[in-house]
DNA sequence: TTAGTCCATCGACGTTTGTCAATGTATATG
DNA sequence: CATATACATTGACAAACGTCGATGGACTAA
């Protein structure tokens, strides 16, 4: 399954319990394979530090092209990858597209792969 | 860079503090990538789910291939993957080879995701 | 209107990934 | 010894991924 067909915003929490706490269904190991591979990239990583980290918790793609060292085009396709997978979301205003965290987001994964 | 160059049982944990706490760096990121793209696989989920599952907290190659519905080099592909990535032990007795779960190995990245 | 900025999308490319069949390596059993 | 079992490794292949250059759309400023 590619990355790019997944359904906007998706809510892996609310699906099941730790992952060593019970079995994991296939179904659900899907989904959580997506989540994690949405965050498993470097760039992907940094985007969201650098956005949790700038001034009133959101940036713009011009924010973050020159300290990630990558194309326009390509950040908007990370960016892109990490609003579909529920992490980010967008607000355009004027020109400029703003992207913040999501509450919760990343606590709701942390929280599926911890054990005790 | 691949998955299979990577150095044997890292420890992402001992590096950083959480994402969205500080500004993470490029190498960090990408040592951090590399643990959870070990783990962005549903055939891999499922593998640490049934090891936590299994009797004695630990499972044989013979054990996972069946519910899985996979062949057993690819199943074996997977595993070497988790041991590199530093999720699961190795231990030969007799013909057949143990898996079981590193302590703490989930609950380290896990730690690194969550924003509270 | 014209020109310029910010961003998304498209098409292409080299690389990486997941899977399998075939083979190799131990270890156990007769 | 020969045979059988459990597992790792190799080589191959299609699919997915990350990146870029080029293009297009929307908004702003003059």
């Amino acid at each position: 399954m590619s990355l790019m067909e997944l359904l906007p915003v998706r809510d892996v929490t609310a699906c099941c319990g730790p992952l060593t706490r019970e079995a994991i269904t296939e179904e659900n190991a899907i989904n959580l394979a997506s989540s994690l591979k949405a965050l498993a990239d470097p760039a992907r990583l940094r985007i969201i530090s650098m956005v949790a980290a700038h001034e009133d918790a959101e940036a713009c793609v011009c924010d973050l092209t020159e300290p990630l060292g990558l194309g326009q085009p390509t950040v908007s396709h990370h960016l892109k990858i990490l609003v579909d997978a529920g992490y980010l979301t967008r607000s355009k205003r004027g020109t400029w597209a703003y992207y913040a965290l999501v509450p919760g987001a990343l606590d709701g994964v942390a929280r599926l792969l911890v054990t005790v």
